[in-house]
RNA sequence: CGGGGCGUAGCGCAGCCUGGUAGCGCACCUGGUUCGGGACCAGGGAGUCGGAGGUUCAAAUCCUCUCGCCCCGACCA
């Protein structure tokens, strides 16, 4: 299609908005893409609409190909769905709560995973009528702790949540594996450089799931990926191969140093002079109250001074749900020093310590007493009991657990993502609570097996972006592009407009879309517009290039200024189409 | 929820500390000169100073409460 810029709305803003700080944000309020509304709530723009919708369309074609079908269900809902498998409690304060008149429990929509499951109970009895794929492209609500980054977390935002049922694992199975091919295609077609990556399946059921990551260095998520094979996980999952055996060092007696006023690793590191890598860090964390510890057990994490305890892991050893970093007063109730000065030598309590802190030799750790450090600590011989598992995070350079074992030496390299779309096998969790049940062909009757399958639509808008970019606007990729061509006219002589007109109308006519800048604006003004925009092709047609029957091509990855090619009007529409990948 | 910051014209900000009746840039309107990378000159319109209460002869400015937004940490597509 054409659209005239004087006729359409596209605020363009010369100045970078103060409440945005990362680049697509600034972006997309620069280039009129989209407004503002409240916390995390945006009006998406003309411009902004037409991203948005791109994208629909290439997930909604991927999920129809991959043989899903689309439903739309509600996003206000009663609130007896979610009461029936209590996430009505556990979901909290993420959901928007309302009442009707009548005083009745009602939210907003979060993710449907009650009310497909609910639609397909009531239709679905025999295993005749499985597997079905059920998909739809909704607005959800959230009220996250902190929406930020613009459209990136949004409270309000779109998203493809696709949903499957099975009548057994292997069928489940086949889903995922089929759903993971449709995003695989997906994300390729929408321009966008990502991982697939084993995830932390999360407290609800999941035991096969993987993470789309969008790869930005803005991103929030922490992932890392094997240099040599195609592992890739979330630093929170990822596994950890062994670490290569130190060199031996002759094992030295315990002693203790004193360490006036130096708690941390760093200020320890130097005052000792002693690399980190030889410290065991030691953190206590409170895991909450079970039958065992009625008020909560202090325990003790361990690893080395140049790693990082991962919470999820450590509740995974200890088999909690979650754990608690210890608050000050914990820490000195449990070891009688201050914090800084905890370690496992003496401690009463449990110790888990990671496999590479389990190595060391001579580690340096807290003596558990105020100003004190204890040297030469050694597992191996005793000095404390711990058992050892894996609760640190992956980090740059360690040996990947996949390749590494079958002699390989591939080592993780350190990545920043936006979770793009998460894919994972619920098995009948919700089933089995729902009682969505068939009959088998044996008579049996089973739950469905189920899966779930979503992907940020209005996130990747911004993840786009983030990955699309330089210091003058936006590069979007062709696939995304609001429009194909942005058509610029210097002048507003009826020659230049009639051969403008002409050459867009045939460029309309070959399915190209034309953003038209017909302004009455100078050159740099519609060249700054131009690149703010980012379309991926820039024409421009001008009382000098008509003189000689031409127009100038100009790609927006071209960063040359002048780098731009001459076509004559007559041959423009093909070549343009050629530029396009769409010519005949 | 903890920590920090901000709310003054459509946008970006100054003024607040030390009360005296609101200013700058951009944008917008009019006229003129300009016209290949965000022009220039002249003139002009536009603000319940987030809201409520208080102190005072007088409040954008001081005090109290409140609402909203942003940023940094624990959650998620």
């Amino acid at each position: 299609m054409l659209q005239r810029f004087t006729q359409a709305l596209i605020p363009t803003v010369k100045e970078t908005p103060a409440e945005a700080t990362n680049a697509s944000h600034i972006l997309l309020l620069r280039g009129g893409y989209v407004r503002q509304v409240g916390a995390g709530i945006y009006n998406f723009l003309p411009l902004g609409l037409r991203v948005l919708r791109k994208i629909e369309n290439v997930v909604r074609q991927e999920m129809d190909r991959a043989g899903a079908q689309e439903v739309l269900m509600p996003a206000l809902l009663p609130g007896e769905y979610f009461k029936e498998t209590q996430r009505w409690d556990l979901y909290g304060d993420v959901l928007f709560r309302i009442r009707d008149r009548k005083g009745g429990d009602y939210h907003l929509g979060p993710t449907h995973e009650e009310i497909v499951t609910d639609m397909v109970r009531r239709e679905v009895r025999s295993y005749r009528q499985l597997p079905l794929n059920l998909y739809q492209i909704q607005t959800k609500f959230r009220d996250e702790p902190r929406p930020r980054g613009g459209v990136m977390r949004g409270r309000e935002f779109t998203m493809k949540d696709a949903y499957s049922f099975d009548v057994d694992e292997l069928g489940a199975q086949r889903s995922y594996e089929n759903m993971r091919e449709a995003y695989k295609r997906i994300f390729e077609r929408l321009g966008l450089t990502f991982r697939i990556v084993q995830a932390d399946s999360g407290a609800i059921g999941g035991k096969t799931s993987a993470e789309f990551q969008v790869l930005a260095d803005s991103g929030e998520d922490a992932i890392v990926a094997c240099d040599e094979c195609d592992y890739a996980a979330n630093v929170e999952a990822a596994e950890i191969g062994a670490l290569p055996k130190g060199p031996e060092f002759p094992k030295e007696e315990v002693r203790e140093v004193h360490t006036p006023n130096v708690g941390s690793i760093a200020d320890v590191a130097k005052f000792l002079k002693v690399n980190a890598k030889r410290f065991l860090k030691s953190l206590l964390y409170v895991a909450p109250a079970s039958d065992a510890h009625p008020h909560g057990e202090v325990v003790m994490a361990c690893v080395r001074g140049d790693h990082e305890v991962n919470e999820i892991k450590l509740a995974n050893a200890l088999g909690a749900r979650e754990v608690h970093l210890a608050t000050e007063a914990d820490v000195e109730r449990a070891t009688g020093a201050k914090v800084g000065f905890a370690g496992p030598v003496g401690f009463k309590g449990r110790v888990l310590v990671d496999p590479a802190g389990a190595e060391l030799t001579n580690a340096v750790t807290g003596a558990n007493k105020t100003d004190h450090h204890l040297m030469g600590v050694n597992l191996s011989r005793g000095d404390y009991a711990a058992d050892v598992k894996d609760i640190r995070s992956a980090a740059e350079g360690d040996p990947c657990p996949r390749c590494g074992a079958h002699g390989g030496g591939g080592h993780f390299k350190a990545y920043k993502g936006i979770e793009g779309g998460h894919i994972f096998i619920l098995g009948t969790h919700y089933s089995a609570k729902m009682r969505a049940t068939f009959l088998a062909q044996d008579g049996s009757e089973r739950p469905m097996i189920m899966g779930c399958y979503g992907i940020g639509i209005s996130r990747l808008v911004a993840s786009a972006v983030e990955q699309h970019h330089d210091q003058d606007g936006i590069r979007w990729p062709l696939a995304i592009a609001p429009y194909h061509v942005h058509l610029c006219t210097l002048g507003t002589e009826p020659e230049v407009m009639n051969a403008a007109k002409a050459l867009a109308d045939a460029l309309v006519e070959r399915g190209i879309d034309v953003l038209w800048d017909d302004r009455d604006e100078r050159p740099g003004v519609k060249f700054k517009d131009a690149d703010l925009i980012g379309l991926p092709w820039r024409v421009t047609i001008g009382a000098k290039t008509i003189a000689k029957e031409q127009c100038e091509l100009k790609a927006r990855s071209n960063r040359d200024p002048k780098g731009h090619e001459l076509v004559t009007l007559a041959n423009a529409p093909e070549r343009i189409a050629a530029a396009l990948g769409m010519a005949d």
